[in-house]
DNA sequence: AATCCCGGTTACCAGCGGGTAGGGTGACCC
DNA sequence: GGGTCACCCTACCCGCTGGTAACCGGGATT
């Protein structure tokens, strides 16, 4: 589960102790979060004694702060990525939502550290976090202004919205255990966010398109 | 801001202290997060020092479930009302949007304690949170339930996607300093939500229809 | 005017956990 | 085969903060 079977007691050499180290990190604070976890427990998952840390890692704070970066790094990319890899607007959406589900149930629960960081008091780390996640929200928001007759902030607000759908759907679909099978739950959230941005003007080229009401009313 | 003005140094009726308590208490709470705000930040902050704290609450972790519960409660009672006060579909999304975006907008910012608590190791809290989001998604998988071709797992999914929508919108709205007005920021929300959900068997009644099409394709 | 009593204060304790000092042991090289 | 280097361990320190013990003072009551 952990990737190396944490031979205990062995020696290993420097970059193997660290990416072990790592590893054993990852599954602790993506566990019991950043304050319930001591740096004890991190030692003693991967069979090595505290200390053993210290030779790798400054501190607590900078241990978590690089997992945070790594694992914050690999969403934007799936996602960014997603959306890059094609012109079609229909693909870029499944795309883009298969991103989140897949981020979510990759290796060790490691999106926890992203979505669920309890570590709000270092500026450093909230700012990690709140940079991929902009960069997600750009990375849409940037087709959806290119394309819909919106302004930035507006594409953006829309983009925030496709973000939230697909993140905490994608979340909420783990911890369901995965009851509705991805490729379905997938399709499903896809076809919420599709439909959602279906109307805007030119957003939609595929599928049907509806010319009336294009600004939001109500009220 | 904090409603009373905090006298410094007066002394105040068991009653009235206790409230003044709470207040200080989510302020700061909402300020710092539950590990890096300590009891001598409360008690200052309330004008007061700390055993008086003590003598209104038991300990650190009961005040703040104690808020937890507050405005869990809160958020559930605005969502599930929106939803529960009118049977039409449409003024339904539209007044649940309208829900989260008036909440999170809510005095101190204690929609932070809901929405990102810091507190992952008690798991009391952890199922206060918890059970309120869930209520909030029956509350629109009930309605999507109802009126839609959908079983309950889909339903569920469909109304998570509404949920994370609304509420990762309305936080980002929020801090953005509510560059788009809140009106315009719902409509847009709502739009999103309604045009998602448009399509489904017979959530729809007053909008456009697109009978071609509803269960989910691609791939 | 002495007495309660209530709401408040200062000063302290104790445990937990991040971080470190110093010593041991095997592999590898000369 | 002895020196050296890297890796690892046991044992300890200490600051921070949740929680408490003991004491204080003024207003209403008698």
């Amino acid at each position: 589960m952990t990737g190396t079977a944490t031979p205990r007691g062995a020696r290993l050499s420097r970059g193997a102790r660290r990416a072990q180290l790592l590893l054993a990190a990852r599954d602790v604070f993506a566990e019991q979060g950043y304050h319930a976890a001591a740096m004890d427990d991190i030692a003693e998952r991967a069979g090595v004694s505290k200390p053993v840390l210290y030779q790798h890692f400054p501190g607590k704070l900078e241990l978590y702060q690089a997992l945070l970066t790594t694992y914050a790094e690999e969403l934007v990319e799936r996602v960014s990525g997603a959306i890059e890899r094609t012109g079609d607007n229909k693909e870029r959406v499944q795309a883009a939502v298969a991103a989140y589900f897949d981020f979510v149930a990759g290796e060790g629960k490691a999106y926890r550290l992203v979505f669920e960081s309890d570590l709000r008091g270092d500026p450093e780390a909230a700012s990690v976090v709140e940079s991929a996640l902009d960069r997600c929200i750009d990375a849409v928001a940037g087709a959806v202004t290119t394309d819909a007759g919106l302004d930035q902030d507006r594409a953006r607000l829309l983009a925030v919205g496709l973000v939230g759908l697909s993140q905490v759907g994608a979340q909420f679909w783990l911890d369901s255990d995965q009851r509705v099978p991805r490729d379905e739950a997938v399709a499903l959230m896809t076809s919420l966010a599709w439909r959602g941005i279906g109307g805007f003007p030119k957003l939609t080229d595929s599928p049907d398109q509806r010319p009336e009401q294009q600004r939001t009313d109500l009220h």
